[in-house]
DNA sequence: CTGCTTCATGACAGCGCTTGCAGGCTAGAA
DNA sequence: TTCTAGCCTGCAAGCGCTGTCATGAAGCAG
């Protein structure tokens, strides 16, 4: 900056001025600065910056992975949002215990950071206190969080409609397969179950422990067991609601390798339309990861600036039924 | 960390060089210090020492956009190798021409990470110029660059091996498939076709025009009018062989729509070995995405630390074929 | 012409750390 | 005991910016 200063004729205060908009500057003195800036290339070093300021032009954002599509979505959506409010995006991906323990101990984010976005991280109270600590503005993303802002779905409430909707087909043994991961998506997973047996109760149909199923290794083989346990019940469930599209994928490919027909023998509905669900042929329930993240920086970026109004907004996104190929009424028999 | 400093009774500095972990600090010292420090929940203000060493522990990414299954999956294999050597992740989503100019223009990057690793980005020679001008280290990925270090797979013998597939299953017409799009993937797109035509007049067979397509809108529905051009030539291909996955996903959803049977009418390959491949049964070229990451993150370190040394290694990655459902011989007719 | 205001600019302190240097302390050798 | 050699530790000078305050120039009313 001193190097722009004096290419310019001028202080370093008045480049400062003049770099960062201040009206302060004249307009000739200002075309000069400008001028010098390019001329040499010249880009600020924000840890100075940030250092008299306070703010690090940054923000954080905590996921459990980066693999699945509904995290990269959100990302996605994030990224041209922080981009048009001059922000930077550091992204800490926790996903192992031991990263985990590592991420609340050493803090990383904590003045490193305007803000930290938590999306779809289940916390323990230990965590979540940790982070209240921290001092700086939280938002929480796919997940709601009392007494802080938070972006998400009604998962509850849109489970209740997809189910609604299998029976409405006329399906009655519907079975419900979450992943038996630990780590990650336990809000949604919790309230989407929740929604599917509230349409059930409202339905009249008495809850069956054995339609509801954790898959294991729900990558691997784990999904192919899941199918044959299903099946080899005395009155298998001619509908399966996976809770999430991913789930959902996997779970069609090994009812091919079974050669079970869809829908002809069992109907298959996902949740988030997935970018390949369309492809696939999958009913679905929609949420728009992307405009979860535009969102989420939206209210982060009102946070920062306001210190409190929007503080505590809690911002619930539609979800919207997109009936497709894999569900249909059962068959006659039964 | 003067709060630190005080509640441990030392000065500053013993703080600085116990929490940096230098030896010339006492056992019973460096007790009190860390003990305090865990007390007061102490994050050091990464600005103020970024300040000073020149450091800033993070690392930039440049990527064209966050959307597709390869990009995603390489910053997954960062992630992981990042935080093992206490780096920071700062990802540049840079996708429209907007965007472009401005991240070119204002260099976010420079000095306000220790290195870039510029993924799948196709630039211009101005912007090459640009970035090599910014005076810091550059790591390319997925993409190789005269005079800098680089990780990627040999796109072009990888295209020839698969097209070689297709003729040793019979097939003598194969199209070949690549997105229109003008951002992002140059440098594979180029190679991999060029290994196909390699591949083509190895086995004698005379170079088609027709058989080589541009899709434009392949998200919409550009996929159906191509696959409608493809098949209503004189002589159709029997086999298609796509530039990436995602095209061949969208591919087969068109043939789909078109009942066209895969294989038994035309084969189907792809490239990239997207998750969704192994549960589609689409035979295609597998490369390790988060391997790519991973290795960019290795040589990154070793850039960072010597400066020079490994400066200008070049790390070609394996690829493999992996034959599925989607490639068989051609049908007899044709 | 004087005195007051307004505007543009420069000087300078300091943000929270790191690091070279000086100094105090202990221990062993003379 | 005195001296030298190590160890640890503290002091203080910045790193590159920002923001407050002071300064000078220019404009204007009286």
């Amino acid at each position: 900056m001193a190097d722009v200063a004096h290419r310019a004729g001028v202080s370093v205060s008045t480049v400062s001025r003049t770099l960062r908009g201040l009206p302060t500057v004249s307009e000739t003195t200002r075309a000069r600065v400008e001028a010098a800036a390019r001329e040499l290339s010249f880009a600020i070093t924000r840890s100075a910056s940030s250092l008299v300021t306070g703010r690090t032009g940054r923000v954080a954002v905590l996921m459990p992975h980066l693999e699945s599509w509904f995290l990269s979505a959100t990302l996605s959506g994030m990224a041209p949002a922080l981009r048009d409010a001059g922000l930077d995006l550091l992204v800490y991906s926790v996903t192992d215990v031991q990263e985990r323990a590592d991420f609340f101990d050493r803090l990383p984010a904590r003045r490193n950071a305007d803000a930290l976005l938590v999306v779809s991280f289940a916390l323990s109270p230990a965590e979540r206190a940790r982070l209240d600590d921290l001092g700086m503005p939280l938002v929480f993303v796919s997940q709601h969080a009392p007494g802080r802002p938070s972006v998400y779905v009604d998962d509850e409430e849109a489970a209740l409609r997809g189910t609604r909707h299998l029976l409405n087909l006329g399906h009655r043994r519907i079975a419900f397969l979450q992943t038996a991961d630990e780590t990650g998506f336990a809000w949604s997973s919790k309230n989407r179950l929740a929604g599917h047996l509230r349409a059930l109760t409202e339905a009249g149909i008495e809850h069956d422990d054995d339609l509801v199923m954790s898959v294991a290794d729900w990558k691997g083989s784990g999904m192919a067991a899941a199918v044959g346990r299903l099946l080899s019940l005395q009155a298998p469930p001619t509908a399966l609601f996976a809770e999430t599209d991913d789930l959902a994928f996997r779970l069609l490919a090994a009812l091919r390798e079974a050669n079970i027909p869809v829908p002809g023998r069992v109907s298959v509905m996902g949740f988030d339309d997935h970018v390949m669900s369309a492809l696939m042929g999958l009913t679905t329930l929609a949420q728009s990861a992307a405009e979860l993240g535009r969102t989420a920086v939206r209210l982060t970026r009102s946070v920062i600036d306001d210190t409190d109004g929007d503080a505590q907004r809690h911002i619930v996104l539609p979800t919207e039924l997109v009936p497709r190929r894999t569900t249909a009424p059962p068959p006659a028999g039964a």
